[in-house]
DNA sequence: ATCTCTGCAAACCGTTTGCAAGGGA
DNA sequence: TCCCTTGCAAACGGTTTGCAGAGAT
């Protein structure tokens, strides 16, 4: 799991911080499923003996450090994966609640053509659809 | 303000339901601005003397009867904007937090093009788009 | 030894709910 | 009259914070 260049939780004493169990144990988390979109509470539900608080603040740091990406998905919650491979998108089922990934290419033109028409400039934040995914719309 | 197609508060007792003088009030907060996003905070620091829960509650009637929809404009809070017109989508400004509409055309063929690469069938829901108003990227 | 981190408990913020009184139709 | 709607206050869910003690470097 994980090729060289993909960010790791070591990185973090680069930046001063100090790696504790907590920390490696909430990584391990993201490391042991690292399709999924994970809330706090996932996590900390994955580790009752790792305070709720702590996940909190240790998200954030993840953030921080460019370990962790935080996405909205929509929901009340906010969601973390882990920073890997390239720009993609979500695509959220209304139904089923899946999350799949999708390639930023489905988008082609529309930074350019948004620019154009309005002067607006797309940042990099990620693009969140909703509908069916394949499985619910049949 | 308000062309006859348009829905009105009036509406609301075809449906069983009453026009009290609370209603009347929050409707007319989005009359009387009708290209902003207003959150529920905001209508009720416009109205003093109706109360939040009122106000919560109302908008979800408004909502249900078709005369506002519900916005995620990516941030904590839930807003909302008169339904008139026809389809678009949103451009939030990360800089100055300005809010613009964009005609659903802009995105062409996604919903095609997602449907054939993932099976994934795009919804009727709004999509938000995150980056730099025109005036900000100067 | 230092200074970051953790656990705990309490606060927070936006929103929802139960209930009894108010008031449209 | 009927029963939908309101105000109030309390609860809620997810997240944040202040503080004293634990622990990484």
């Amino acid at each position: 799991v994980g090729s060289p260049e993909d960010p790791a939780v070591g990185d973090l004493r680069r930046s001063g911080r100090r790696l504790t169990r907590q920390r490696a144990a909430i990584w391990d988390v993201f490391v042991a499923d690292p399709e999924r979109h994970l809330s706090a509470e996932d996590v900390a539900a994955a580790l009752p003996d790792v305070n709720a608080s702590t996940v909190y603040r240790t998200l954030d740091v993840l953030v921080d450090e460019g370990l962790l990406r935080r996405t909205d998905l929509g929901g009340e919650r906010r969601y973390y994966e882990r920073v890997r491979g390239h720009a993609h998108h979500h695509l959220v089922c209304e139904r089923c609640g899946a999350v799949e990934h999708v390639h930023d290419d489905v988008f082609g033109e529309l930074g350019v053509r948004l620019r154009a028409e309005t002067g607006f400039v797309l940042g990099d934040r990620e693009i969140t659809l909703f509908g069916l995914c394949s499985a619910c719309a049949g």
